[in-house]
DNA sequence: CGACTTATTAACCACATGGTCAAATCATTA
DNA sequence: TAATGATTTGACCATGTGGTTAATAAGTCG
């Protein structure tokens, strides 16, 4: 009875995922360019990850992926959206009714895994504001300042209320990106220091656990 | 016919400041080079950045510039040599006599003080290790390496000893790295979220004792 | 099936760029 | 001053690369 509203009807038009073969390959192929792409332009720079060798890696010829993407620059500009998107998703939020503990702690902790779970997101990003953030200047501009702003001011009420050390919530918010961030961009200065071939976990449970601990330390809830 | 193979040969050879016109010009030259290429490879990545456009910024023609360096890679190498000098020179050492409290002191402050003073080093340094380190990896596999094992040693001497916190000294060596060249590296979008020019020497202060009052409690030191 | 849309790909091309060269100029030294 | 060497620079060229095109194939839908 409950036979639901739409039998079996084109429910789904948010998401149409994969209607025909046209459509899942296109998909498909859409992705294997972009991921194929991110990894070009880490260790080549956009001007040095060539439309060719980003076509090779994805296994297309490139007048294939020149079809799909109108130029190089589009498919910069996917890539580039894609690693905002996961941004914005895996960032743990900072909830003023978690209390400064819980929040700092959930908060370091999904940026941990974040950047153990997808260094190379985080390079493009690192990259693009080290040149000068030509593309995400207006992205820093309005959305990240706007979060900064709010998070400060959820950090400067727990320090008002005496739930922690008068630190700068501006400066402990730096604090905490660039610890996390520094394991994924720098991945192969501290991988070749360990002399390690790549992360394990348990490394990164030995990062979380320290930089939580450190931190909490540093902001007097330990 | 032929004036002797070598009769008054280039004296002075290790540091022939300036004896002439030439000679001087010519350090001149290629520092104006050096320089101007900086900017260029930080802005546009190696690739990117044309040995044209280092020469219009240097005001100098495009085949003097080749003359003064071979090639393209040349020009590359030394302005990472520069980097990496500088990194040496600057970088405070962790003296054990020092005793904990100081030598993080005292490290922590020279580390923000290239930071805010030499920025672009930081971000020449920063892409080249987030892309891989093709030119580097050797730096970090020896020098590096040795560096970081020699100074987690020292604090571990010191956390056996009670005199502080019993912190991971490698993870404590990357915090320190992390978070005070983020404000080199990241200076496009700190300043952009603080609506900010420039970074002023308040800001500098600010961000000092910052970071010194919070990584010392972190260690247990205050 | 048959009309139509979408996808695939080799062959091209215009152009930017790294690097060379040779002729002219400047500096140094005997 | 003359001889020698260092520097300067416009003109040039080979190559690599982004992007186009056109012809063919594959998929879709009535």
């Amino acid at each position: 009875m409950d036979e639901v509203i739409e039998p079996n009807n084109k429910v789904a038009e948010q998401t149409p995922k994969q209607q025909n073969k046209q459509e899942l390959n296109r998909l498909l192929s859409q992705e294997k360019i972009i991921n194929a792409a991110q990894q070009e332009f880490i260790t080549h720079g956009y001007k040095g990850a060539t439309v060719q060798s980003i076509a090779d890696r994805a296994e297309l010829p490139k007048a294939n992926v020149l079809y799909y993407f109108k130029n190089k620059e589009n498919i910069y500009h996917a890539v580039l959206q894609k690693t905002l998107d996961m941004w914005d998703d895996a960032i743990g939020d900072i909830d003023i009714n978690d209390g400064p503990k819980v929040a700092l702690e959930k908060f370091i902790n999904s940026k941990i895994d974040m950047s153990f779970a997808n260094p190379s997101a985080s390079k493009i990003y690192a990259m693009e504001i080290i040149q000068g953030a030509p593309q995400l200047n207006e992205y820093a501009r309005t959305y990240q300042r706007k979060w900064v702003r709010e998070k400060a001011k959820i950090f400067q009420h727990w320090i008002d209320n005496g739930e922690m050390a008068d630190v700068n919530p501006e400066n402990l918010i730096y604090l905490i990106w660039s610890t996390t961030q520094h394991y994924a961009d720098f991945e192969t200065q501290i991988l070749t220091i360990k002399n390690q071939r790549e992360y394990e976990q348990e490394d990164i449970d030995q990062v979380k656990s320290f930089l939580i601990d450190f931190i909490l330390r540093g902001c007097k809830l330990k």
